[in-house]
RNA sequence: GCGGAAGUAGCUCAGUUGGUAGAGCAUCAGCCUUCCAAGCUGAGGGUCGCGAGUUCGAACCUCGUCUUCCGCUCCA
């Protein structure tokens, strides 16, 4: 079976037993928008706490916060959402492709900028020994030509780029004679503008109210209420905020089942340092968060670091922790050094100062960030679709089996009667009473034992216990492993003790500090 | 947003040259059952994606429309 049809098998699956399912669905669905069912929450509320836990519960210097979807406006003036989520885009009508207007021509600045190179290489290889570099930029006649090239089109590009001129970014490509590189033609549509950010109007009636965006990351939230949290907390340098949240982007193209959504939530730590000390810690998080992702026990060879080359102009270093998912390598987290280009930029947009007074310097100054920010879409997407296996068994019977996390699973234990009369029932509901204070529990009487394990199997549930009738003799019953399949007699007395050894997460979080 | 394929029960699909809707699985109820999805009996469930047109008559033919899936940008 091929990887995509394994993922197709995955994504029915999801939807037959409640996990996820398409948004509005007896309205046909709403494109790229999924609900999360019966397990699907189980299993993403598991997620959330696990994360949560090995930040805000093992760390003492890491907190919490919980805020707002709606911002102020300028805050995304600030984080430079607004000028870099109003990309202008522009189609070739032969390859179909959909460029950046400003960067293609950038590109195509940059191919002026290597003709001017070439042409220093050359008078370099004439003057030998001789060769004035700077003299020769100055003065070579092609070299000004294409220098001057250069300096109209970016003045043009730029003008139009503030001005917010459409037409004119597509009359710089023709008059430039861009080619599209895929077909070569120069056939372009007109450039249009997609602002990545929902808006909506805060405010009842419509002429007092003011445009708000929905967020489209989570961060922003936690940079504003930097100072809130640092003093009523107490918090000294080094100190992180983690934040889960839902976070809105109006994609182009959203596909691939929950892999990209247009409403998302994301997980994200924001550690605040001291200045000259990010890379130290960028490290440290680097290493820390891929050592959460392999305690998870999906696979050590489903994860990969990727580090970027290109930084974004505020990152000193950014790299992604990558699983395999069924469609390939994609990122899950990212973890950027992000300097205190967020902090700055409030300060200089709220005229508030956001500084950290450090008692030991004597100094105060604007703490640099590590951020690290993790999908939990995503992460449930990873959990699922490393779990999912269709088997063969020895028997030649096949049976779909989710291995997930004992610690994720969103049913912990299923308790069942071997068969429903001799007073089994009785006793399986007397077992469930007490294990469900501490555990997701489920009762099951229908049908044969085996489909019940089958149907459990299929929801990833780690633990069955059945009740026969030598349970009503000695007051043992049969513990099965979903992995193995094997099981064990087990007193009624010692389940509680034993199921806190294979469920509770404190023993995976030990590890994780 | 553009190009290709498909829409019939919860799922997988039948449905003859146009004649008023079917199977298996699943679900529910009852019976039977001593441990890995397959026993028996019965029940519920469909405006055939939606809207027009052709026709005495459309799941089937024609047109439109919507949705989903596959390829092209971005990124958690």
């Amino acid at each position: 079976m091929t990887q995509e049809d394994l993922f197709k098998n995955l994504i029915a699956h999801a939807k037959e037993y409640g996990f996820i399912f398409p948004s509005s669905d007896i309205y046909d669905g709403l494109g790229a928008v999924y609900d999360y069912g019966q397990n699907g929450v189980e299993l993403k509320n598991n997620i959330k706490k696990y994360w949560w836990d090995s930040l805000v519960m093992m760390y003492d210097n890491i907190t919490g916060l919980d805020s707002a979807v709606f911002m102020h406006p300028r805050v995304w003036e600030a984080s430079g959402h607004v000028q870099a989520f109003n990309d202008p885009l522009i189609d070739n009508k032969d390859s179909k492709k959909r460029y950046r207007a400003d960067v293609l021509l950038e590109d195509y600045l940059s191919k002026l900028e290597e003709k001017i190179n070439k042409e220093v290489v050359k008078g370099k290889k004439r003057f030998g020994e001789a060769f004035d570099e700077e003299q020769f930029r100055a003065t070579n006649p092609n070299v000004l030509r294409e220098k001057e090239k250069i300096g109209a089109v970016r003045e043009r590009m730029v003008k139009a780029l503030n001005d917010n001129d459409l037409e004119g970014l597509r009359q710089l490509i023709v008059d430039c004679g861009i080619a599209c590189p895929v077909s070569g033609s120069k056939n372009w549509t007109e450039v249009r503008k997609f602002n990545l950010m929902f808006s909506t109007k805060l405010g009842s009636t419509e002429d007092g109210a003011s445009q708000i965006y929905l967020r489209p990351e989570t961060a922003q939230g936690i940079f504003v209420n930097f100072l809130n949290v640092q003093k009523s907390g107490r918090m000294k340098i080094p100190f992180g905020i983690a934040q889960i949240g839902k976070a809105f982007r109006n994609e182009i193209v959203a596909r691939q089942f929950i892999f990209r959504m247009r409403e998302f939530e994301q997980m994200e730590m924001q550690f605040f340092v001291k200045p000259g000390e990010e890379m130290k810690w960028y490290q440290y998080w680097k290493e820390m968060r891929l050592r959460w992702h392999l305690s998870l026990g999906l696979g050590e060879n489903m994860y990969r670091y990727h580090n970027h080359d290109k930084l974004a102009h505020y990152a000193t270093a950014a790299c992604d922790i990558e699983f395999q998912f069924p469609f390939g390598f994609k990122e899950l987290e990212g973890i950027h050094s992000r300097t205190d280009f967020d902090l700055s930029r409030h300060e200089e947009y709220s005229g508030r100062k956001l500084r950290y007074f450090d008692p030991e310097t004597n100094e105060s100054y604007i703490p640099y960030v590590v951020e690290t920010s993790i999908g939990l879409d995503r992460t449930f997407l990873s959990v699922l679709s490393a779990s999912y296996k269709e088997e063969l068994l020895e028997d030649g019977e096949t049976r779909v089996v989710l291995r997930i996390p004992p610690i994720l699973a969103p049913v912990k234990l299923a308790v069942f009667p071997l068969i429903k009369k001799d007073g089994l029932p009785g006793v399986a509901h007397d077992i469930l009473k007490t294990l469900r204070l501490d555990h997701h529990c489920l009762y099951d009487e229908k049908d044969s034992i085996g489909k019940r394990y089958r149907r459990m199997d299929a929801i990833g549930t780690p633990y069955c216990i059945t009740v026969d009738h030598r349970t009503l003799e000695d007051r043992t019953v049969t513990l099965r492993d979903r992995d193995t399949m094997l099981q064990e007699r087990i007193p009624i007395e010692s389940l509680s003790g034993i199921l806190d050894k294979k469920l509770n997460s404190k023993y995976w979080l030990e590890k994780l500090v």
